[in-house]
This record gives C-alpha cells, sequence and structure tokens, in this order.
DNA sequence: CTGAAAGCGCTTACAG
DNA sequence: CTGAAAGCGCTTACAG
C-alpha cells in the first residue's frame, strides 16, 4: 500500500542503499540523483515508516514527557502550554512526543522504564523538578538525556529549562512602584517552599531594599480565611501585592474587597493562569511563557555536540489584565 | 545488551519461533513450554522490543491523543485528568500514549497525518468533540478506529464518551433545592452554545419545572461587570446558581458577596476545576470524572469484536466544597 | 558515486 | 507440539 523506498529504487532502477542514502542526504550521493529521488518520493507519496527506522537505528524517534505525580490543579494549565511548545519543535524534527503520567511513583518510574527499555526511547523530558527523584534516578543510570523545567536543587547539576524567578520577582515588584503608581506593595506567598517562591521573594525584597521601603511578606494559608482577613485589617497601608501566584494573588484581591469595598488595589501574580471572567484591570499577571519554555526544553535536548549548554533561561511578560 | 527471544530460544535449546508463540500464550505451544519459556524471560530481564513488533505488525502500539487547536484556558485542568485515566488503561494494555497537539488546525492534520502514516498510529482519542472537524475526516478516510470525548453532534454517530449532561444540571439544581434549602436557583450560562451548556440548562429547567417554580435564566458575559452587578440587584431573591462552569459561577459568587456581604449564596459551579485557595464553603462543583472518561475512552477503542458499544456515559459526582 | 548483503528483533504461514 | 524460513522497511559497513 504505502510506498517503500524500495518502490522508489525499482521505479528508478536503483539500489535502495542508494535511495536510503540520498533520502537522509548523504553526501556519498551525487546531488543530481538526490534531487530525482526526492522527486519520485514525493510523487509516490513516499512516507517513512518509523517503526522500521527506529529498529535499525535502535532508537525511537520519540520524546518522553513526564508529568508530576502530585500535581496541582493549579499547574496544569502550565503543562499543556509546555505540551504545545515542546510538541512543535518535535514536530519540525520529525519526532514524536510520548506522554508518562500516573497516579503514583510506581505508576511513573514503570512507564518510564517501559519507555527505556522497549520503546528504546532516549530523550526526556521532565515538567517539574524535584528534590530526590526516584525517575531522575532511573534517567540518570539508563544513561540517557533529559531536561528538566525547572531548575534543580543546590548541588545538582543536569539540564534545565527555566526562568528568572528573581527578575520576575523585582520586576513585578517594580511594575507596581512604578507604572501602577503603589507605594508599599506586599508580598504574598504560600504555605510551600518551591524553589520558585523562594526566588520571587528574593527579587521583591531586593527592590524594596533598593526603594528604600520595608518590605512586609505574609504567608497565605490555604483553608483559613480568617488569617487574610486579619491580616488585611493589621495593614490598612497596603496598596498593592506581589502574589506569589495568581491564585494566591486572586484570593487576597478578593479578601481586599470585601472589608473594603470602596478602595482599589493592584495586584501582580504569576503563570497569567486565569481566565478572564475572573479577574479585573487592577489584576497583573507575570506570563512565565510556557510555550517558548517548551520549546527551549526541546533545543537542549537535541543540541548539536559542538554547543554545550547546561540550561536555557526564558523571559517572563508582565500582562495587563 | 538487551535480551531478545533469540537468546531465550538458544538459551533453553528452542527456536525463536516457540519462544515468540509462548510469550504470547499461544495455545499451540504447550503449557509447560510456555511457563518456561516466561520464566526464562523473567529470568534474563527480556522486554519485547516494541518496534520490532510494530514493525511485523504493521501497526503502532500507540494511542494518539489529539487536543483540541483553541481550547480555554479553563479546560486544560480537565485534559490532564483525562490524560491520567487514558494513559492508566494504556498502560496496562502495554500501549504507549502519544500526543497531537498545535496552535493551528494545519498543524494538528500535519501531526495526525504523519502519525497515521510514518508511525502507523490506528487508533485516537480526541479530547474534544466539534463539527466540521478536519481532524475527523482525516481519521475517517484513513479507516482508523477514533473515540471523541464529547458526543458528536446531532446526525454523526461515532465512538464516544460523555457525561449526561441533562442529569449534571438536573443534579445540581435538586441538590440545591434539597440539601442547601435554596427556594429560587438561578441559572447563569455563558455566551458560548457549547452542547453541554444546552444540556445541563435543559436538565436545570426541567427540575424547576418539577418543583413548580419559574425559572431565570442569565447570560454572564466574559468582560462586563457591571451586567452581572445589574442582574443582581435586579433579583433581590435570588439565593442560589446553577453555573455552566466553575468560572461563572466564582465571577456570580463574587460579585454577590460584593453587593450583599451580609447574605450567603449557595453556587453549584461544574468541572471541580478550582483550587480551594479560591472558594470557600458555599462554592460546590460537579466533578465530572475526567479520570473515568479517559478511561472509558480507551476501553471503547480497545473492545473486542464481540460487544460494539457506541458510547459510555461516565457518571458525575457533587463535591462538597 | 553506487550496489549487494547483512542485520535490527520480532511474527506467522507453511511444513512436519 | 515445534522449527526453518520469509518478511516487515529501513540503515550502513564493506566492496568496488
Amino acid at each position: 500500500m504505502m510506498a517503500t523506498i524500495r518502490d522508489i529504487a525499482k521505479k528508478m532502477g536503483l539500489s535502495v542503499s542508494t535511495v536510503s542514502r540520498a533520502l537522509n542526504d548523504n553526501q556519498r550521493i551525487s546531488l543530481q540523483t538526490r534531487r530525482q529521488v526526492k522527486e519520485v518520493a514525493e510523487a509516490l507519496g513516499y512516507q517513512p515508516n518509523y517503526n522500521a527506522r527506529n529498529l535499525t537505528n535502535q532508537e525511537a524517534n520519540s520524546v518522553g514527557v513526564i508529568f508530576p505525580v502530585n500535581n496541582r490543579v493549579v499547574d496544569n494549565i502550565f503543562y499543556v502550554g509546555l505540551l504545545r511548545g515542546i510538541n512543535e519543535q518535535l514536530n519540525a524534527r520529525n519526532y514524536v512526543l510520548a506522554v508518562a503520567v500516573g497516579e503514583s511513583s510506581d505508576q511513573v518510574l514503570e512507564n518510564v522504564r517501559s519507555m527505556i527499555n522497549r520503546a528504546q526511547i532516549k530523550r526526556f523530558i521532565l515538567l517539574y523538578s524535584h528534590v530526590n527523584d526516584p525517575v531522575i534516578d532511573l534517567l540518570k543510570s539508563a544513561s540517557v538525556e533529559f531536561v528538566t523545567v525547572g531548575k534543580p536543587a543546590a548541588g545538582q547539576d543536569w539540564l534545565y529549562v527555566d526562568n528568572d524567578n528573581v527578575e520576575a520577582g523585582a520586576d513585578g515588584t517594580r511594575y507596581l512602584m512604578k507604572k501602577l503608581h503603589v507605594s508599599t506593595p506586599v508580598f504574598a506567598e504560600s504555605t510551600n517552599d518551591w524553589p520558585y517562591e523562594v526566588d520571587r521573594k528574593t527579587g521583591y525584597l531586593r527592590e524594596m531594599s533598593l526603594a528604600k521601603k520595608s518590605p512586609v511578606v505574609f504567608s497565605v494559608p490555604d483553608n483559613d480565611d480568617s488569617v487574610v482577613n486579619q491580616f488585611i485589617e493589621e495593614n490598612p497601608q497596603m496598596d498593592g501585592v506581589v502574589a506569589v501566584d495568581d491564585y494566591t494573588g486572586l484570593k487576597v484581591y478578593h479578601r481586599f474587597k470585601l472589608l473594603h469595598p470602596g478602595r482599589e488595589i493592584e495586584v501582580v501574580g504569576y503563570n497569567n493562569s486565569l481566565p478572564n471572567e475572573l479577574t479585573d484591570q487592577h489584576f497583573h499577571s507575570v506570563d512565565l511563557n510556557p510555550n517558548e519554555m517548551g520549546r527551549a526544553a526541546v533545543k537542549l535536548l537535541f543540541q548539536p555536540e559542538t554547543e554545550k549548554l547546561r540550561h536555557i533561561i526564558v523571559s517572563h511578560i508582565i500582562q495587563k489584565s
């Protein structure tokens, strides 16, 4: 049914070796032959059979994309953006995006193991970066290439893409002060201690220090609105918030509006993850550009031997609501 | 390096044919031989090479999972749930989940075309169900199997999984009236006309009619809060809302709280897609069970010739916040 | 510059 | 119940 290189060879009176080489742009084949072969291939609607190629190459033309086990619902929005960027670049390289995702660490490990041993996948992208990750151990011991989204913890070293979250924290803070004329921005963090939270806070603290203002950091608990209310009442001067993510930001925003129906407050969150049904012109978000992060991850994974980038930092953009 | 069936055959003094058949549980091989072969395979850490198998079988052990082009950020949460359910079932069948996603319809089409012709993928799941979808046309003309998440438009017929959205609408309405003692639930729809919106509204209207109450349907625009405010003020009797999705629900909820700081209102949304940072005990959501929908999609795709289910309806669950 | 041949690791019709 | 052989569609070392 589907044309093969054998069909092309027969039609042209060439050997399959020559056709194969011509299609792969092997320099040993004359330019003219290469051109002719490609024309005939085109005319016959030739499509390479990946399974055959992968078998000879002992390597699948797939990249395994690994989801974290206990992801917060919040982050799912980010993942689909990453997938888009990754797949765009994979398609351009005639690669396939294979997903590994599971409810438990064991499920994911088994999934990845199968990708390595049975499917012969040699390249992976992790949509997260955790410490003491058994998946990373597996990838290392199998000597396959991988890139994480998010930098490794201190002391660890591997390929990764990330934002500059210190700058992102600083930019959000400056945006509030310079563009929106907020006098005393507060930093709202979650009760987690993710590396990016720490970095954004560092950026905030730096900008406050540069502006010679007193920083105020407030930890927003998951399930206790009264703490938020109390904080708002104890800080009547507050006219702007840098929140560690959009959800934390929106929560503070709404509590504030309930307590001070008349007053305005400007909020900057991170991830640009909220539908506009939920926000208004006083809510802003730093877009971390997940599409570009996905693209960058693939670039790292496929970089030629000559360049040896260890990571790519993707720039962020502040979105007006 | 990796053991092959040849290694097993050599070690046991059998032919590769016998080993292959034994591993595939072919009845023509004695039970004893089958058991022994499997033991040796286990001992050698044998892993089947998918590329080799796929080449002989003329079919990849992959399912293509296709994302919609213009998805709302809102829905991403749902997609990741689907992926989890799909992958769980694929792993159990030793299948791989391959993703097709793109910025444009052409990109996705090209991606799917490549999956069919080059990767030889014969089974697909679409995470959406649109009318006049060129992807569906392609899948049909290539005679590959596919399942959509969401029922096809009237007049169309193919395999699908879905919720019973009429019942989901009715259940949300009853929940408000019976459990939460809401006297006059209002239905808040978006400005879109998705089939599931229409169905949920139908369920709402039915329950209101059964309860001999006057239905009130309110269309929430994307970017105009004043319309929401006006509606709330014109309907002072409103003490509960069935919202077509969580975002619409949360928006109405917040507007209401701003206008009536003292009063409580109960809201039921759909998708269980909001992190608890944003909700409280008066916000409820109908969980559409994306994990189970994903699992069901795979089951449909792999159902034996004997049963010919055309669709699977997955049940929903109302979650208290 | 081109070709004949071997091989990648499976499955399965054919033969006994 | 088991085996020898062909074949799936590629790539590439070896030869010329």
